[in-house]
DNA sequence: GAAAGAGATGAACAGTGGTTCACTTCTTGC
DNA sequence: GCAAGAAGTGAACCACTGTTCATCTCTTTC
């Protein structure tokens, strides 16, 4: 009597897996939540709608898997940046980071970032924002304890510096990445608002 | 034969619409979009569904108008605020307005200054957070001008200062109004980030 | 090659919510 | 009071999507 799951069965099915998420994360970058429909996800990995349903157990959880993959990897290239230096190296990497990867692909960004769509997902772009302000909370706090800042809420700054890199870069008021101006006027505006001395360089 | 639209009825009507309009406000700020539905509008508002069909053309335009009615309010409050003082008192004077106004109604700020929707009605988002911005840049431009401020990207820096605000405030990172240091915090924020010598006050 | 069962399919289903419209109720002018 | 027509009603309609499942296809084993 068949069948055990023969390693080529497997494989097929783990491609099959990939090409789902990809199709899954390619939607959400070009079109948001909305365009991401299942019906679209299946017509663009090549299997029917109802295939999709073998590998997740429904669009949230579908969504929730690109999300934590996308995250993770974001999260780990922000933190590799802010590896090595002093509390403003440190934190202008992480600027220069997120807002070179932010204007690569905007709309991705905005998602990751911005658009509302279900209390897991939102969850998890919590965990993103989150992320990125506690490399920057760890930065400052340390520049505040050897002296090299002045004493602040270093939370709530680096909140609020996520909050301005987000609005500044992909916000509804960015301009886009035409004005070549914007990644240097950032990093001013950061270096001042934490008070740092290198402001004025 | 009738029948001419007499005083009274002109009335009853213009109070139906205040009413319907006052619903739609009110779910909006309590619950969002999608909480905001033509049913439940109606049935808050004491008319049928369909009667709301008398006055807006459909559910954008029903919540087009509401946003309008808002945007409008919150932007001359704004205004007043930076009415008079020097780049740094005008700078500060948006910010407590804002955070103030934000902090007593969060769900509404974030509807309001967030939750994507329609394309229309993010028409009118877009505004809402561009008179914020241009009030600040015309403040920084001031200040720039008359050399209060050091020389700076007046539009960038404001856009980013609209956007530390929002994520500091009400953003999935906001703490909420629980601690008091949050507004002291932000303006300390601001004025370094511009660069005011206020700053160290 | 045939039986058995895993995997794939996509039409049908169900929940949701905006919109319509045939019908009822009310107001006005005669 | 009665005809005419405006205003109000809300059940039905429709479009949209996530989800299901009866059916089919393919792989494996003997």
């Amino acid at each position: 009597m068949a069948y055990r799951r023969t390693p080529r069965v497997q494989a097929r099915l783990d491609a099959q897996r990939v090409a789902i998420l990809q199709a899954a994360a390619a939607l959400l970058a070009e079109q948001g939540y909305a365009g991401c429909s299942m019906a679209a996800v299946a017509a663009r990995a090549g299997v029917a709608s109802g295939t999709v349903y073998n590998h997740f157990t429904g669009k949230v959880e579908l969504v929730a898997e690109v999300f934590r993959s996308i995250v993770s990897h974001e999260v780990d290239v922000v933190r590799q940046a802010a590896a090595t230096g002093d509390a403003a190296e440190c934190t202008v990497a992480v600027l220069e980071t997120f807002a070179r990867r932010a204007l690569k692909s905007p709309r991705r960004a905005y998602v990751l970032l911005v658009e509302p769509v279900d209390p897991l997902i939102d969850e998890l772009r919590l965990e993103f924002r989150r992320a990125f302000r506690d490399v920057i909370t760890d930065a400052i706090t340390r520049g505040v304890a050897n002296g090299e800042l002045p004493p602040q809420n270093a939370a709530l700054v680096a909140a609020a510096l996520v909050g301005a890199l987000g609005e500044a870069l992909i916000g509804p008021l960015a301009t886009g990445a035409e004005d070549p101006d914007t990644i240097p006027t950032l990093i001013q505006f950061t270096l001042r608002a934490i008070g740092s001395s290198h402001a004025d360089a």
